[in-house]
DNA sequence: TGGCGCTGTCCACTGGAGCGGACGTGTGAA
DNA sequence: TTCACACGTCCGCTCCAGTGGACAGCGCCA
């Protein structure tokens, strides 16, 4: 409901894995990085620490674009519920790409979903991946096992959230 | 699309009338008194020339307050289409209930829209008021031709838009 | 004509948003 | 153990969001 609490469980939804998580230093470079505009390591920790409360729109938008989610995230708490509950579904794919797919999906039509499903079943097995078998819940995996990945980079390029338009 | 257009649009779809329409200093007095929280009338006059532009959530969501909009119209491109839209129809009966009335009828459901308009034409029967019939586009009329109103203080007490949960 | 009230515009000022650069601590490798 | 690095925390600074108080110009009324 409150702004810290928005931010801190929106890096927590991204970076599960508490040891690996980065710091405020570490976040606010790899925001400067990613999006080109900058926010400072302490004023992140201000933020997300509630010292700080009165942000400013040009600030907010940078949070928004980083971590891919809408503006309204940070004032609608509709919004804000809906993206939460995708965003622990889709973090445990540990893929910032599949997150922002499936926040696209929302809302889709069951029809259009199900041919999405078809599609993306099509592609697993022409790039020879597993079968996915879901029936209801999905198993209990931790998330943040780290599983292997064909990315030799994967490790010093850490995960960035995918980008989206405003 | 910018602040400054979203915020001069709306305080000219509330006030059309430009000859009767309050100053900056007027407007922060209005806003002032009906949501108890403050902002400056130079500060309004800053912003909807363009000149400040950096706004602060707070500010924000003072002025949706105030003009009953949510605190998306101001980030959100087609959530204030669709309010300006609401606004240009509700704004010609120059009522401040009934704009909120309007606002809060969007996305009703057909039947439920024609049971509304059932009861609203009972009350304006009961309440002794001509019946409106409208059939596709309403007439022409001038919104700001002031039109009789039975409210003997509707003079010395300026429109102010409707409150709204935030 | 002069005075009143309201307007848009401007400017100097204050508080706090936002930042840079430190501090002490913890942890893992040499 | 020592070095190096990243962490959370804090302090003090800069600059701008936001305000108060002016100003001249306007229409209105005596």
């Amino acid at each position: 409901m409150d702004l810290d609490e928005r931010l801190s469980s929106l890096i927590a939804a991204f970076y599960p894995d508490e040891r690996k998580r980065p710091g405020y230093a570490r976040l606010a470079q790899l925001i400067r990085e990613s999006t080109g505009r900058t926010i400072s390591g302490t004023y992140l920790w201000e933020l997300t620490t509630g010292r700080k409360r009165n942000v400013t729109l040009e600030q907010l938008a940078v949070l928004a674009e980083f971590f891919g989610v809408p503006l309204e995230y940070f004032v609608n708490d509709e919004v804000s519920r809906q993206v939460d509950a995708q965003l622990k579904l889709a973090v445990a794919l540990r893929d910032t790409k599949v997150r922002s797919l499936a926040l696209r999906a929302e809302g889709l039509s069951s029809a259009s979903l199900d041919a999405l499903l078809t599609i993306v079943n099509e592609v697993r097995r022409v790039e020879n991946l597993e079968q996915v078998s879901e029936k209801g819940e999905p198993p209990p995996t931790r998330p943040q096992d780290n599983p292997p990945h064909d990315d030799p980079h994967a490790e010093d390029r850490p995960d960035r959230p995918g980008a989206r338009r405003s």
